[in-house]
RNA sequence: GGCCCCGUCGUCUAGCGGCCUAGGACGCCGCCCUCUCAAGGCGGUAGCGCGGGUUCAAAUCCCGUCGGGGCUACCA
């Protein structure tokens, strides 16, 4: 591909630690980079960051990529796909953090430290000073005598970057220009005494190596920022990288309250609106609105328009509540949207979770039906309880309790024999045919009230006081079926069911 | 406590000095439609945290204040 001049590549990347169920709020900065690198041709890297052999999982592995794959959140570079730049899985890049580390060292970015927690707070008290206040500093200097001591009394240092004497500041795409003040980030533990290294280290030199170009997280890391330009800045001059990167962090996705969704809510569990028959389209769409907007009229979009317009300098730096009811809403619009063979397609395997294993002789049923349910689905889950009663057979049948209790009762009996023996006479059974005759027998002829007339009749085929259109689904029902569950309506209405 | 971020309807947001009598969406409340639930249509409810500045003019800029949040591990 000949270019002239190659403008800088942008790269991003999505690297969680899996650890648990992948978050929404997790998949929302997933979304955000891949929208960014999407918008300007650029790539998505996918890293794993591993390197807690305690808390780490292959089924949260294997869960991150089923959630990326469902969503059809696809990378450029990472696991599964491999790329110049691998491995993709920290727990396999020891060597190269070994080296990073080396070389820190050699060049005196990095320190060892041999005071422990209760040392360093000690000194604090000592001095008067807040016990909390974090690392002191105090091992910079040590001499070579003084650390052969430690050692010689068997303690193991940690290795900590000497962090510059000098206010940092960058400008961040959400929130523009940010400076912490010399003197406020103490020294921080880049390895473990073993040479174990931490993701304070793993996360800048990975980076570093992968030539991202901007780092889009969450707000949560932010105060993390000053220690990883300052790192980013040692490797550099180390020979690791070119320095710091452009960052933009985005707002927090909070839960009930005020407080960062956590991961123990099931409210930020994906795979939960996933069971509850979200789809791609909609879930993603409503992730985006969570700190963007397309448009000051609209926000219904797809992801290709999503990419065509996203801006990360257009986000808001306001922690967005995730709020499921507009969530449902949205979900709703996109089902609309779906072809309905489409839709009804999708339906299936929620129909299965009803218990409704289809047979290719339902396929048929399923796709008339299906748009009787498209305009009155949130999420597919609806769609599939509301059908579930056209495929069951009598024995299957079960009206729910529920609505059976209020439907067919005692008051219930004569308005579903009159229905019985109205549709008993029809001669063609379709729609329209079944609605003359109701009208006729129960309406006109009991003198009910169409609201009441049509409940027994509705809770009696369907099960449920929700359901698709009365007469289109007894006619999607057949005759035969509708007829055996009037009559079970009249049993149990007279208290024989 | 310290550092940092944020502050427009209940919620998500538009707004980036005059176009704002502050727009949209979800929610909520009415009405219409109607065989249920929806959808759809119409209408309504509700917001610039507060105080100072700057300016002819501020939701928009500055300062302060109050409030909310995040971080503060040899976890990521």
């Amino acid at each position: 591909m000949p270019t002239m001049s190659t403008p800088a590549q942008v790269r991003v990347r999505f690297s969680p630690s899996p650890t648990g169920i992948p978050h929404v709020g997790l998949i929302r900065t997933a979304l955000f980079n891949w929208a960014h690198a999407r918008h300007h041709g650029g790539a998505l890297v996918f890293r794993i960051e591993d390197t807690d052999a305690q808390r780490d999982s292959v089924e949260s592995y294997e869960a991150l990529l089923d959630a990326l794959n469902w969503l059809g959140l696809d990378w450029d570079e990472g696991v599964v796909v491999g790329g110049p730049h691998g491995p993709y899985r920290q727990s396999e890049r020891a060597e190269l953090y070994a080296d990073a580390l080396r070389r820190l060292i050699d060049g005196g970015e990095v320190y060892e430290s041999y005071s422990s927690g209760e040392e360093i707070e000690a000194r604090h008290r000592a001095a008067g000073r807040d016990p909390k206040l974090g690392y002191d500093n105090a091992d910079r200097d040590l001499t070579e005598d003084q650390k052969q001591a430690f050692r010689d009394e068997g303690r193991k240092p940690v290795y900590r970057l000497r962090m510059p004497d000098r206010d940092i500041t960058f400008t961040d795409l959400v929130r523009g220009e940010i400076t912490f003040r010399s003197g406020q980030v103490p020294d921080f533990v880049l390895a473990r005494g073993d040479g174990t290294p931490l993701y304070p280290l793993t996360n800048p030199v990975d980076d570093a190596l992968m030539e991202i170009t901007h780092v889009l997280r969450g707000e949560d890391l932010l105060s993390s920022t000053p220690r990883q330009i300052a790192l980013l800045e040692a490797l550099q001059r180390v020979g690791i990288g070119h320095g710091p990167f452009t960052y933009a962090h985005l707002p927090l996705v909070t839960g009930e309250g005020n407080r960062k969704l956590s991961k123990r809510d099931p409210q930020s569990n994906l795979f939960h609106y996933r069971d509850r028959g979200f789809v791609p389209e909609g879930l993603l769409n409503y992730l985006a609105l969570l700190g963007w907007s397309i448009a000051e009229d609209r926000d219904v979009f797809s992801l290709q328009e999503m990419v065509e317009a996203f801006d990360v300098s257009r986000v808001s730096g306001n922690a967005a509540r995730f709020d499921i009811k507009k969530a449902e809403a949205i979900n709703a619009a996109h089902l609309r949207l779906l072809e309905p063979a489409d839709f009804a397609e999708r339906i299936v395997p929620y129909l299965a979770a009803e218990g409704v294993e289809l047979t290719d002789a339902d396929r048929p049923l399923l796709a008339a039906a299906a748009p009787l349910v498209q305009e009155r689905s949130q999420v597919l889950s609806d769609a599939a309880r509301m059908l579930a009663f056209l495929f069951r057979d009598e024995e299957g049948f079960t009206p729910d309790e529920d609505a059976a209790a209020k439907n067919l009762n005692a008051d219930a009996s004569p308005v579903l024999e009159a229905a019985v023996s109205g549709l008993s006479a029809l001669g063609s059974w379709d729609a329209a045919a079944i609605e003359e005759s109701l009208k006729t027998s129960l309406v006109d002829g009991l003198g009910l009230k169409p609201r009441k007339a049509f409940a027994p009749v509705r809770v009696a085929i369907s099960g449920r006081t929700v359901s698709p259109p009365l007469y289109e689904s007894m006619e999607l029902l057949g005759r035969e079926r509708s007829m055996a569950r009037l009559g079970a309506g009249v049993r149990r209405s007279q208290g024989m069911g």
